[in-house]
DNA sequence: GGCAGTCGCAACGTTAATTGTTACGACAGT
DNA sequence: ACTGTCGTAACAATTAACGTTGCGACTGCC
């Protein structure tokens, strides 16, 4: 089973954002945002916090605090929210080094590594097609 | 940070099982193998279990027992074994279902699930361009 | 018939990553 | 000063992957 919901979870929080300042208002908490996401408000502000190094939103202190958009849904895709938050690679390498005395031992990293690459290109490239703006759009499309 | 070192080491695996036979022996043991991949016997034989539930590989039993390819290299796919290994969905959704009352809580997983098939849909395309044979030879170029 | 080598499988322990929770200081507007 | 929220650290809880041990089942050979 796969380990990642984060790029899911961030896409949920930036929708979030961007559907309630379309509704007029400046700033979002965690906690609402939490609350949308059902999970816990410092999980919500550590992933926001990757996604504002990566200037995809910005925070505000004290009161009336809260996060916004740094740019227009339009302008971000799934594939910034990815590189964000998605640090490692897709596919794993073995966990102990294989035995370099045996060939396959030997060869066997860089003939997958190749591999592995041309994939995350593909990835990136579908991620890349996928706006936030699209997202938004879809979420508000789902049936009742 | 991805989990999942499967499909590298059954790729391991069947390249060692493929030039061990070419070198004119009948069947490879899990420990041949985990020695190469160096691992544990009981985690090659679990995994060759489900290769072989999948029609990539045979066991045979008793003295003189081991593991042997079930088809030609050739016409066996990195996509054949991710299928045969790999259960889950490359992206998760929520650990926990989100707000339901929520617009986005209620559209986001859809809107998420059309995305990520897709990029499933390319992975698989991906994978499947690369033969077992393409591996082996890979493996056999790489530098000493 | 007994022996030896290997698979089949279950049970359990180990490790690592993610996620959840609590706590508290920093900040800024009222 | 007070209030509400972020920022961050520390730790607990959960989960998945991986490793290890043990033992029965199978089969060819002596």
């Amino acid at each position: 089973m796969s380990a990642n919901s984060k790029l899911t979870i961030a896409a949920h929080a930036l929708a979030w954002i961007g559907l309630y300042q379309r509704q007029g208002h400046e700033v979002a908490t965690s906690e609402q945002i939490a609350t949308s996401a059902n999970t816990n408000p410092v999980v919500i502000r550590r992933l926001l916090g990757e996604l504002r190094r990566a200037g995809l939103v910005e925070s505000r202190r004290g009161v009336g605090a809260g996060w916004s958009l740094a740019r227009e849904l339009e302008s971000m895709t799934l594939l910034d929210v990815y590189e964000a938050v998605e640090p490692g690679p897709l596919f794993a390498m073995h966990r102990a080094t294989p035995d370099q005395g045996c060939v396959v031992g030997h060869g066997i990293q860089p003939a997958m590594q190749s591999v592995y690459e041309a994939v995350e290109e593909t990835v990136r490239h579908e991620l890349a097609r996928v706006t936030l703006a699209n997202v938004l759009r879809d979420v508000l499309a789902a049936p009742r």
